[in-house]
DNA sequence: ATTGATTCCGAAAGCGCTTTCGGCGTAGCG
DNA sequence: CGCTACGCCGAAAGCGCTTTCGGAATCAAT
């Protein structure tokens, strides 16, 4: 009725070494498959350990090791309350990668901008992890300075405009949008609007070059781009994209730095009786899905997150 | 011009000991706020830690603590290649709430769904974590049981069909699906078109229950409701709502049990030339975006995700 | 049978930290 | 002045695991 269970101390390397009449050195080694153990003992420590479900306390094995076996994943800035949406697919894929070798996944957030500094610089003393991965870096962002200074490996999903010394992974955000752009004049748009995000974020300074190069090389003039930054969501798009369809002479298509914006966008098309796709075109990137779903659609364009997730992972890795 | 730091050795308890000094035990014990410390020698240590940048190294703590502070938020497995934007805004709030009391965040991940059950039982034995979140249970969710034998506290966000010896926080998605209906019929819909996700998710199960009240709580019959049941991702549906929009006697009024769903059915109207919120009205949910911009706007049905992951680290670790 | 090389396992130290316990010195009390 | 009382700190054990080293067997070789 009662105390089927009672005993619930964890199974750990002295249990198991004293069932086994073993000692502990012998037991850990079997089970790490050193060769200085008869092959007969291995087996029989294997199958035993498995038997009582025995799992190695990480926090041990780290000491001992002197290894982490985890990376950190720094969470964006919680900015203007925007979560960004890639997180979830680069996950996905960083702990596809990650697991695969046994590593663990931790994600680590500054509890404000200002903290993080901190936070890095806590991360590198405390050797918590032996790697990070950043995304979305600034166009100068101190985080890589601080990160370099400690000495911990990482990589950076995307780039900052100085990056020369360090490993970083990213889609050519400007070409993209030099497509964009290309792919819309020979669809016969003269006129054009691009919702920006932010500057200081890298990928949207690289982005809004791409647009600028784009109109001078199909021989447009700035006075035939519209220009708007705004803040990366939704509200901000609708609001850029409202006060260029709302001049004189209105854009015939949208392009917008990020998706979200580009969901603000349809919405400021829809409450002016506008049709996305017919009356005005609207696209946006990373891929999410209007890119797959503007009109027209520009498949092509997708960013595969959570491959770029594998990819750095893989990166990160090696690099340790 | 080189050599000026050499000596990148760790800071360690017994560096920072020799130092000042004192004994190891001593400085633990300065840093750690006991009240058998002089309070002079107490601020001497402190400062003396800041100025080096010690940080503690974990696993030595966790393992003479016997603690972890940690907890693991367990990845959706990757069902059919959608990879859930809601994770992203939920880890903001749950590393929120856990960095608030300086505990870790790992994300687990199964390499496939069949090996979550050995995923979570070695998490339990291993002693990685003390806590686990899990999102999206299905109907009946093995891994509840198997946390439930592994006494390893959890919480999940959002329930299975049993849900009375667990702790949850979930919305109540039978109420919102039903208040849904309730809206569209009283902006005189009478006939409406469901894009469904697969029951064995509850949540699925939980909002389709909520259509079917709502149609019978107006007076409609089974009759007025198109049901299609899709994978969670655009194109299933788009598929979906293709389905419903080419038979005879098409929905006015469609209603997606997730956004992405609701993204892929704005592209079947797209490429009918229908127009959505005007020729048809379409409402998604999980408060992305489309519940703000579906026309009639439905802001009251977002979830709100952040919070909700700040809750659920709350509540998770009251619960350990 | 004696030596040398192997094979296999135990002993023990140590990873960096926490925490109990005991002992030193000084202050307070009679 | 001797006593207890207390405030502070050092000594030491231990968390669960790894890894080096050495020693006891076993084996092959002379």
């Amino acid at each position: 009725m009662f105390g089927e269970d009672l005993t619930v101390s964890r199974v750990t390397l002295k249990t198991l070494a004293a069932d086994l009449g073993l000692t502990e050195a012998t037991v850990s080694r079997a089970l790490n498959d050193y060769d200085d153990i008869a092959e007969q003992t291995r087996l029989r420590v294997q199958k035993e350990a498995l038997a009582q479900g025995y799992a190695p306390n990480p926090s041990a094995r780290r000491l001992a090791r002197g290894t982490t076996e985890a990376v950190a994943y720094l969470m964006p800035a919680n900015q203007s309350g925007v979560s960004d949406s890639f997180i979830g697919q680069l996950l996905q894929g960083l702990g596809e990668s990650l697991s695969k070798r046994k590593w663990d996944l931790l994600v680590m957030q500054a509890p404000a901008a200002e903290d993080e500094a901190e936070t890095i610089q806590k991360l590198a003393r405390s050797g918590t992890v032996s790697g990070v991965v950043l995304s979305r870096p600034y166009k100068v962002d101190k985080r890589i300075k601080l990160l370099q200074e400690a000495r911990l490996p990482f990589v950076v999903h995307g780039r900052s405009s100085d990056c020369s010394d360090y490993a970083w992974y990213d889609v050519d955000n400007t070409k993209a949008f030099i497509d964009i752009v290309d792919h819309l004049v020979s669809l016969g748009h003269r006129r054009l609007g691009y919702v920006g995000a932010p500057s200081y974020l890298n990928f949207a300074h690289q982005r809004m070059q791409g647009v600028l190069q784009g109109i001078k090389y199909n021989g447009l003039s700035e006075a035939d781009l519209l220009l708007e930054i705004s803040e990366m969501n939704d509200l901000g798009g609708e609001q850029a994209a409202s006060v260029m369809l709302d001049c004189d002479t209105p854009p015939t298509a949208l392009i917008c730095a990020t998706d979200i914006q580009a969901i603000g966008a349809l919405a400021a098309l829809r409450s002016r009786g506008l049709r996305a796709g017919v009356d005005v075109s609207v696209i946006g990137y990373d891929g999410l899905f209007i890119g797959k779903h503007s009109n027209p659609p520009l498949t092509t364009m997708a960013q595969p997150l959570a491959h770029s997730g594998r990819i750095l992972g893989d990166m990160l890795l090696a690099l340790i």
